[in-house]
DNA sequence: CCGGATCCCGTATGATACTG
DNA sequence: CAGTATCATACGGGATCCGG
């Protein structure tokens, strides 16, 4: 499907409502720590304690949380060495590099048109405030 | 900045984190109805009643509310016909369109890890419940 | 036809304290 | 270090009624 696909205007990319898995990859990719967490681990694999320092603001419970949606998802793999402290290794599959892509699409387009949605949006704001 | 960025795994991607612009962008993707209005609005201009049937399980709230929000951030065009009854137009704008782009990719990569996610994630679940 | 106003609920997120 | 448990809160989103 992927390769066939080259005009959007055309094309009823969303024939499926909600079951056709892009509901799942919305919701990564909208929550709040997901991609943060996808981009510190793409140049290679983290301690979890790493990535809290990494990606700043996120609290111990979210990373878990986002860490664990991750793995259920097979786009993280999670390798625990019994050591004493604990040590336990995040990285990205193989699958979860490939996301990294798809981010990437998503940064650049959202810098290429930051200017423009941000100066409509003050535009806008300043009309319906007046 | 687009074209100069090819190798995800190797970029700090988002060293900003939470005010370039990529959190607005990643709300409007991430929520329940923008991608499903935009890519009805793809193939060209909509009313509103037109909308609602095309975007099936959409409320009339929510409708009006994401149409608002892409309104406000110039991807959408709300163009009124002073006829009776009243008449709407909405149309994607230039931004609107490129972000069709966007979507497709996003859909694209669903699409193409759909299978691999829903098994890694039955392969999660059984083994947690186990 | 278009959409604003109101009420209500579930879930995502945050803060904090506690364990192996 | 790497979590888990609990409580509190904010916001998205659904249902419904009303107005231009």
């Amino acid at each position: 499907m992927s390769e066939g696909h080259t005009d959007v205007t055309t094309d009823p990319l969303v024939s499926c409502a909600e079951d056709c898995g892009v509901r799942d990859v919305q919701d990564r990719l909208g929550d709040k720590w997901t991609v943060h967490v996808v981009v510190e681990l793409a140049p290679g694999p983290r301690r979890f304690r790493e990535l809290q320092r990494l990606v700043t603001g996120v609290s111990q419970r979210m990373l878990t949380l986002t860490l664990r949606r991750l793995e259920r998802d097979g786009l993280v793999s999670r390798t625990v060495y019994p050591t004493t402290p604990p040590q336990v290794e995040y990285a990205l599959t193989e699958t979860g590099h490939s996301m990294t892509h798809l981010i990437g699409q998503l940064v650049d387009w959202s810098l290429d048109h930051r200017a423009v949605i941000a100066r409509a949006r003050e535009e806008w704001d300043t009309r319906t405030t007046a």
